[in-house]
DNA sequence: TTCAGTGCAAAAGATTTGCAAGCCG
DNA sequence: CGGCTTGCAAATCTTTTGCACTGAA
């Protein structure tokens, strides 16, 4: 729970109010991000949160800097960002869809390089890589 | 125009026909990638291309592997694939937009032991880093 | 000539806006 | 209590679908 008080903290540091659906959408992504924001709408009504309340919380929390959005184009979906969940990526696997999470020191070491050349002072990045799981591959091999 | 070459021996290679709107898109991405979809509309209209079409358009080109989607949830951007279009990266600034392309040998190549590390075989990956270009750093600073 | 591909109209979905009522601080 | 938030209704915008016609091969 403690990443539901720095949650608090966090909207109440913006001069933002805790309210109900607010808290319910942040367990929501808590417990099943990162997930579209179709589906996102959905289990807030089942918890009788307006789909357009969901809007405007998933943009308020944008706006805080609480969620990022992942997910390659069509599928995007949202999930904590590094502010509230550990920095991470995903590994998606183009079969069977499962999801992974990797982070590499190298990758974020190097990331800081490219900083220097390029000049820019990098606040953010985010990596999405897709390819076949292991189980799908062995799967496949079945197959042949 | 061997670019433009390629795209066709590509379209035909796929069974697919090769017509007006679908040669007029691809310009429209060779010129002005990565685009907003809906500013690749607003263009195709412009010359005579029915949104429809541009929708279908795309999808095929996704189909294909032609098209790829960069660029972060709501602001996601089309531009042309590897297989097109020289593999990169974006850096985007916050401040005024700008868009840098950027690659990296060494982050590909720790990718690629990510992959061993966990099994998949990768096929694709996608990378965009925001932050704050050297130019706007520069009149931040002014302002102080 | 033939059938994939196109344009137009309209359906379906997703997101935003206006406003009265409710709740947090 | 006062103003930020919410929910509902409806306006908008985006994307998809149906269908008859056109054009590439």
């Amino acid at each position: 729970m403690e990443r539901e008080q720095q949650f608090k903290d966090r909207l109440r540091g913006a001069g933002e109010r805790l309210t109900s659906p607010r808290l319910g959408i942040f367990r929501i992504l808590v417990r099943q991000a990162p997930v579209a924001m179709a589906k996102l709408i959905a289990r807030g009504q089942a918890d009788g949160i307006d789909p357009v309340t969901t809007y405007r919380t998933v943009d308020l929390f944008r706006k805080l800097g609480l969620v990022s959005e992942a997910g390659l184009g069509r599928n995007r979906l949202l999930e904590l960002s590094d502010e509230v969940e550990r920095h991470h990526h995903h590994l998606s696997c183009v079969v069977c869809g499962k999801l992974v999470d990797f982070d590499n020191a190298a990758i974020e070491a190097e990331l800081g390089r490219v900083g220097e050349q390029t000049g820019f002072a990098i606040r953010s990045h985010q990596l999405e890589a897709t390819g076949v799981c292991a189980a799908c591959q062995a799967k496949a091999g079945e197959l042949v």
